[in-house]
DNA sequence: AGGATATTGAAAGTCATTTTCATATTGGAG
DNA sequence: CTCCAATATGAAAATGACTTTCAATATCCT
């Protein structure tokens, strides 16, 4: 595990060796990203900031995100649903997620043996992981329950989910 | 391993089941998709089906791709270049994926372990899968060589690749 | 301080994908 | 076979997440 702002820290280094500027945007933008748990998205991080602070702009979180991501601290994802989501890296290293198709609901979960082997393979083929996604698609009890009951719903646009996933 | 055209037949059965129209331009898209191999876009997919039958729209490639998901016999994948990739469900649950976020070449591997782990875990957490997506980021040889000769390249827009993926 | 260099945000642009809508096709009922 | 209601099609327009442009501003090295 890893300290609360050793984030925040990691990313101040990163900046410093790579010749670019601290600024309060950035540093408001990586505190948020950082305290905001899991799956976030870049305009949700906005809508965040901006309640204390207006004078922020999207963009400036865009770009700080893929700041993020070449340092190495945050990982995107993509779970269908039209937005790119960020997680901090390394709570990325310890769980792998489960998406249900049919209500939308994100179930994370953990094992080290998933992991393990992931990292053995990759290994053997000479490639050197800097992000993991293990995700599995299908559908969660309540879900696989009601299909049972009424196969077949022919809904128009069955888009994965839309907006508000379920968080645990 | 499927017979080569048990997706075709997959496909009219399942419109069949939902009350839908079989139409000349929905068999010779999904004909293509099965013909096509993996890691298949949209636009890919139209521009190979205009060769001979210039009377089909990109439009109806999208619709029959999102009917092909709905029947379960479709999985969309997102490696980070912008486009969504499509590949044949059955051959999903064999093979997963290694990124290089550097040079954009996708590389296949099996493992049997890994399916079967994964397969364990959504059953202890009552989960019905129905896609996997094993997705490893990171540096290939020559990229990860390339990358300790000439750290930190602050490289603008570094966004994965772009276009052109490597195949097999 | 002073100035080269990087950063910011508003507005405009991109681009894959979706929606609209008028027209055409399908397939079951009669 | 013919009708016709339901479904499909495609061109054009819309959507919407994300990026680029550019003039104004902030950072930090000396």
């Amino acid at each position: 595990m890893i300290a609360p702002d050793s984030g925040v820290q990691g990313f101040a280094d990163y900046l410093a060796r790579a010749g670019l500027k601290s600024t309060r945007q950035r540093e408001r933008i990586v505190r948020a990203f950082f305290a905001a748990g899991r799956h976030t998205s870049a305009e949700e991080l906005y809508h965040q900031i901006r309640v204390q602070e207006p004078c922020i702009g999207l963009v400036t979180v865009y770009r700080t995100l893929k700041l993020l991501r070449q340092a190495g601290l945050a990982t995107e994802r993509a779970f269908g649903d039209g937005y790119a989501r960020f997680d901090p890296t390394p709570a990325d290293l310890t769980h792998h997620h489960l998406i249900c198709t049919r209500c939308g609901m994100v179930r994370e979960f953990q094992d080290k043996e998933l992991r393990v082997l992931g990292r053995k393979v990759a290994r053997s083929l000479r490639f050197t992981i800097t992000e993991h996604k293990l995700e599995l698609y299908g559908l969660c009890r309540d879900c696989g329950r009601a299909e049972r009951d009424r196969p077949q719903s022919n809904s128009r646009t069955a888009r994965f989910s839309s907006r508000g996933e379920a968080r645990p």
